[in-house]
Parts: C-alpha cells; structure tokens; sequence
RNA sequence: CGCGGGGUGGAGCAGUCUGGUAGCUCGUUGGGCUCAUAACCCAAAGGUCGCAGGUUCAAAUCCUGUCCCCGCAA
C-alpha cells in the first residue's frame, strides 16, 4: 500500500475534462490543476479560459489552486511544483512537453492518459489518425511518462470499436469517458501495488506497430479525389469537427461535412459530379468509386443538406461545371 | 477598435463592381396527363431586397449609420 493523496493533474482541452471530474469524484481532488494560459480567442478577441481551467472554476478550485504557466519548464514554475511534494501528476492533453526534472519530480511519476491502443498512433491527434487510417478498434492507454513522445510503459489499456460513421468528435467525448475512468482504476491498482508497467514493445501487438500521428494542421484538409470514396469518407470522419476536409466546386470552395462512400462504380473522371442519389450528391472518386456527400457548407453558410444545396447552387448545374477538384 | 463571410417571396441562391420598379431551383396552390406516382406538362399565389437616413429623375445596387447571424485566429 502506497496512498496516493497529492496529486497534480496537467489538461488544457474539453477532451481533459472527464478526467478531472473522475479524478474529483473518485475522492482525489488534485492539489493543482495546471493548464495552458488563457488566450484571447473567440470573436472580438477576448481572453477565455480553457475548459479544464473553466471546469475547476465551476468546482470549487480557487485561484491559487489553479496554475497556468506560460511555459513548464520555466525554473519558477518547477520550485513551485517540488515544494508541493507530490505523488503523481496525471497528465492528458496539455500541450506542453514536459521536460526530464519535471518528469522526476512527483514521487511516482508522471501518469499520462492517451487515446490510442499504443504503441499505434503515438502523438498529437491519435483519434483522428485512427479513423483517417480506417482502423475499426480503438482505445486508450494510460502510461508512465518519460523522455520519449508517448514511448513509456502501458500501465492499463482498454478497447473500443470505432463506429462505422463516428467522427473525431463523437470518438473523442466517448474516449475522454473511458479515459477518466481507466485513469481512476489505475490509481487504485498503483495504490494496491499490483500493478506492473509493461513496456510497449512487450504488449503483443495489441495496437500494432508503433506509429506516430502528427498534429494535425490548422486550415482544412483537402480532398484528394483520386482516392477511393470509403477513404476519403474516413478522412472527413477524422477532420470532423475540425479541421474539416474541403474542395472546390465551380472556383470556390465548398466543405464536405458528411459523406460516405456510395454501392455505385462509374468511370468518368474523379470529382465530376454524377447527380442526386437519395438525397445525396454523388461523385466520382478514385478507382471508380463514388462518393456520397449528405450535407455540404459554403464558406459564410451554413451546412446545407445535400438536395437543398443543389436547388441553390449553380456550380451544379452549369454547363461546364458540375466538377469537384 | 484582431481577420473575414452573410442577411433578397416558405427553403436555398443569383442579381450589387458597370443604378433603371426582382430572377433561378425547390416547395406551396389550382388544373392537366397517367392504372398510378414523390414523375411529367400548364397555370397561379407569394418579396416594404435586415433596419434607418442620405445622394439621384430613378437605389437590392452608390454613401453613412445601425441591428442580427456565422466562420477563423491550433
């Protein structure tokens, strides 16, 4: 039995969240809750909190409880955190990389909760990488930090399948869900001491190869109609909400905001648009594919449902439009 | 004063730069065709062009002000 009482918990985004409440509900409220600053954004430019800092706000956490250094390894910041003496910082979704002292200084370690079955799709955006990569299982980790980006020993990992239509989005409130929980769990199977971090290279292929999943950039993604209807849906999957996945019609761009691949072959040329099916726009992909866009958005519109959209849109039905690039 | 897009009949849009009493697709209503139809044909109804003021012989269109909606700042 080793009690695990002083606790730092490190989030910044809405997907940190669940794990902070596990942790508060479960009876181990963090010490501190550290976050990235609060940054101007939104419109009009005023500075907003991030969730997890608007979260413990919400809950109790006064402001001395509440740190947001500009950066982790700021020597200020770090003598602040030793003179706390705590048992372990939980860490999920931060933004910063933590460097080695930092790494040393609770008592246990650094706990890091990821989303993904590693060592597949270490990094910074593992749940849309799933998704783009058309992978069906998915899952999260939770593991012992060290130097190396998302390389340390798998204390506890649980599965999930990913749904046929589920988006980055969806994925993401279900895993943070999990997460929080493994989290819990895994604090408590620490306190017990029967638990042995597994290096990843040992787990048997659980999540398959190491890979690494970049983050994702601003700025949409573009659809590459060269490529088959059912990958360039997974891709729109993977970017939804954000960044999206974007073409042109007719010279302007138009974002995809829901498709899927269609039980249609055609030959003609990848992008041309082939007319409505069902309420859907179809057009030609790659390999003969066609893919099926439900709802689709201009830019300074709003998501138009795919027959609404063709009865406005003139790119359609232009003599020599009607071409997606 | 962070950057930008938009507000035109019930829906989605064009028209605004190069002022001249409003157009397209869909929907709605009536009629026709058909064994029948969400298909097709014909016809009709429906808009103070966000709001206010200004310029002009004339404003959706130009100028000024104002309200509202939305995207981005990863």
């Amino acid at each position: 039995m080793t009690p695990i009482k002083r606790i730092l918990f490190f989030g910044t985004p809405e997907l940190a969240v669940p794990t902070l409440a596990a942790l508060v509900e479960s009876g181990r409220r963090p010490l501190r809750v550290v976050s990235q600053p609060s940054r101007p954004v939104g419109r009009g430019n005023r500075v907003q909190d991030p969730p997890v800092v608007a979260w413990a706000r919400e809950h109790g956490f006064d402001s001395s409880e509440i740190l947001q250094p500009e950066k982790v390894r700021d020597p200020a910041f770090l003598a602040q955190i030793e003179e706390l003496a705590v048992d372990i910082a939980v860490v999920v979704a931060f933004g910063q990389i933590f460097p080695r002292g930092l790494l040393r200084l609770p008592r246990l370690g650094c706990v890091n909760v990821h989303a993904s079955l590693l060592p597949r799709w270490r990094g910074a955006a593992p749940i849309q990488a799933a998704i783009a990569a058309g992978d069906e299982r998915t899952g999260v980790a939770t593991m012992v930090m060290e130097a190396g980006l998302d390389t340390g020993p798998v204390l506890l990992m649980e599965e999930t399948e990913i749904g046929p239509d589920e988006t980055a989005g969806e994925l993401s409130v279900r895993l943070a869900e999990m997460g929080g929980r493994l989290l819990v769990r895994t604090l408590e199977r620490l306190e017990a001491g029967d638990l042995e971090p597994r290096p990843q290279e040992t787990l048997g292929g659980v999540g398959g190869e190491a890979t690494y999943a970049p983050r994702l950039t601003r700025g949409s993604g573009r659809v590459d109609w060269s490529r088959p209807a059912r990958e360039i849906a997974s891709r729109l999957r993977a970017f939804t909400p954000w960044p999206g996945l974007s073409a042109e019609l007719g010279g302007e761009p138009v974002k995809l905001v829901k498709a899927e691949g269609l039980d249609e072959r055609t030959g003609a040329a990848p992008g041309t648009f082939l007319g409505v099916r069902d309420g859907r726009l179809a057009v030609a992909a790659g390999e003969g594919t066609v893919l099926g866009i439900a709802e689709l958005q201009r830019p300074g519109r709003k998501p138009l449902p795919a027959a609404v959209f063709a009865n406005g849109d003139r790119s359609l039905t232009a003599k020599d439009g009607g071409v997606f690039s």
